[in-house]
DNA sequence: CCTACCGATCGGTAGG
DNA sequence: CCTACCGATCGGTAGG
């Protein structure tokens, strides 16, 4: 029997909700106790500070990018497994909003050693997109002069931008959205 | 003879650099006042309050967009109004980046009005793209089944990341920038 | 533009 | 998880 009314995980996932709306800065630990029916200081028993809270949201967002990037990597063909990893990020983007966000947005707030560990998180991932890129150049799928490093880039803004204007009640789904990303940069890039 | 050593303009300027940098929540009127040499105090014979500050450096960033596209508005061929348009935003964003990041990211901590007000300038500035590249389907220079508003977002997701990695000391001057975000964009709509 | 403040709120702790 | 705090910092004002 015992009195805690949430998991660490609860608490992380709330954090993700403010942080991402409001960002860290604009959130206190008492707007999240109060989102969560608690008082602030409550709070540490789940967690050791603030940037705690941070570190955990926007790890939880680069696990849920690389999970998404590791399952399109065993992919053989450089065109289906360039979907793959725009299918994949649509997916992470959309269903998990709040991570995505934080981890996009507010991983400058983290310190040093933290915040390299972010950057580090974010050139592997990029890697896998300009990795799909090189393969398509050297299967033939894309024009020689192609530039990879810029056209991984390209994708990952627009696919970093999604939940901000994308409307699930709208006429196009989430193959139909991925389909026509990849359709945006493949023949930009076809020859 | 005065003992202002400082305009209105200027302490907005450096608003602007600490929103940018640290965000509006990340920022104290002290932290300004120390990067100007100030006390935090002294601010407010400049501004009634920080929201007003971050109003006026939102401002000035819609500001410089709006001239943007309403000098490319003037060019007649859609696809060179396309370029003009690419053009002025890379222009804007990349000199004076601090108001383009704090338009960008920041204008969700106004209040109300303000930032209903901001949302207006996006939706209007977004007309723009979206008017070049109806009329580039009119033109038959655009295949007749192009989403322009889709199209749009996808040109503006990639135009308003660009600060975040563009290196001047590239290979890649801004013209040429300017012509692979439009091939880029072009070429996957082109017939 | 500075000095000297104000009340409110911040992240966080002690002790239960 | 709550109560009762802590010192630090916040946005902002009065008066010069």
């Amino acid at each position: 029997m015992t009195t805690e009314r949430y998991s660490k995980d609860d608490v992380v996932a709330a954090a993700g909700r403010l942080f991402a709306e409001r960002g860290y800065h604009g959130t206190s630990m008492r707007d999240l106790g109060r989102a969560l029916g608690l008082h602030g200081s409550s709070l540490y028993s789940h967690v050791a500070s603030k940037e705690d809270l941070l570190v955990a949201v926007v790890e939880h967002g680069a696990w849920l990018f690389q999970a998404s990037a590791d399952a399109a990597s065993t992919v053989e063909d450089p065109s289906d497994r360039l979907y793959s990893l725009i299918r994949g990020h649509i997916d992470v983007v959309l269903d998990h909003r709040d991570e995505a966000r934080t981890f996009l947005d507010e991983a400058r707030a983290i310190g040093g050693a933290g915040r390299r560990r972010v950057i580090e998180h974010r050139d592997r991932y990029e890697g896998a997109f300009r990795r799909a890129l090189e393969d398509g150049v050297s299967a033939g799928l894309y024009r020689a002069d192609t530039d990879p490093v810029v056209t991984a880039i390209f994708a990952l803004s627009i696919l970093n931008a999604l939940d901000r204007w994308y409307d699930p009640a709208d006429r196009l789904d989430r193959d139909g959205l991925a389909t026509a990303i990849q359709h945006q940069l493949v023949s930009g890039i076809e020859r």
